[in-house]
DNA sequence: AAACTAAGGTCAAAGAAAGTCAAACTTTTC
DNA sequence: GAAAAGTTTGACTTTCTTTGACCTTAGTTT
């Protein structure tokens, strides 16, 4: 183990607890460890990514930090299934995706009124701007509105 | 919580009680927490926005002081006045949006974890794929469901 | 009425985080 | 030993917060 990345990866395990969250300092892990602020994100990137079981948060600014959260398997292993799914394939159309939704709500890991948001959210109707996404994304929640209306 | 931002916040949401209204004296809160005057109104315009639900209202001069209105409409007013303000913009910002749904929580016309799934949907991870609109919903789509793992 | 005082408002600059990206360096693999 | 993969660094960017100098408005005193 003869990079900084490996030790500043373990170090990270060795104060992270039981908690399903850990709040860190960008600048103050990086002064730490003696290396540049940009490496932190080196080692979260490549240590602790999505693949690996986590998600990383962060605000700037003052009072900003870096949250982990360590993604708890087991409980999640539909979501986790269809995500790799999704991962393998280009594109999804809105039928199946319907059918990966159909399937949430059967296992309970959403109900009809989430269902329903996501519908609105990945519906053609919401995505069919291919211009700029702050454009598009104006749309989808337009739409998510919309599909609240309606119950 | 580092940023006496967010405790200001707080504070001012502990001492309201379920009147409609508070009153509030800029410069008596900003002495109390050490800080200069203009801080108060930036954690107003910032926390306590229209977006999100909230009326600023001011009185100058001597005995002048700050009023905080909470709106409370109806479902209906609420979900139909932010999409008509969506109708009147072109684009619209994640922080924008984040403010909205903030409302639309507060308004008890979402829970927690559906607003983390409209967060989700139009997060610019999620739309940052300026391609084809099927790989964008695969994107929108995966967001979600790693939004839901969360819970 | 004029001057004074006591509020609150505005805006821009400085500060405090974190993010990005590519270049340089090191280690591994073939 | 060359190519690929992985690591380290630094310059530049973005976002959010904090501060301070100066402005406006509304009562109060003279």
């Amino acid at each position: 183990m003869a990079n900084i990345s490996d030790e500043i990866e373990q170090f990270i395990l060795s104060i992270w607890n039981d908690d399903e969250e850990l709040k860190l300092s960008r600048n103050d892990l990086a002064q730490y460890f003696s290396v540049a602020p940009s490496q932190i994100n080196y080692v979260l990137a490549t240590r602790f990514s999505f693949d690996k079981g986590y998600i990383i948060e962060s605000k700037r600014g003052g009072g900003g930090c870096i949250t982990l959260v360590r993604i708890s398997d087991g409980k999640d292993e539909v979501l986790q299934g269809i995500v790799q799914e999704l991962e393998s394939i280009e594109a999804l159309s809105f039928n199946r995706a319907c059918n990966f939704v159909q399937r949430l709500e059967r296992e309970e890991i959403i109900d009809e009124k989430e269902g329903d948001i996501i519908k609105s959210a990945i519906s053609d109707k919401a995505l069919s701007f291919p211009t700029h996404s702050a454009n598009v994304r104006k749309n989808v929640f337009k739409e998510i509105l919309i599909g609240l209306m309606r119950r």
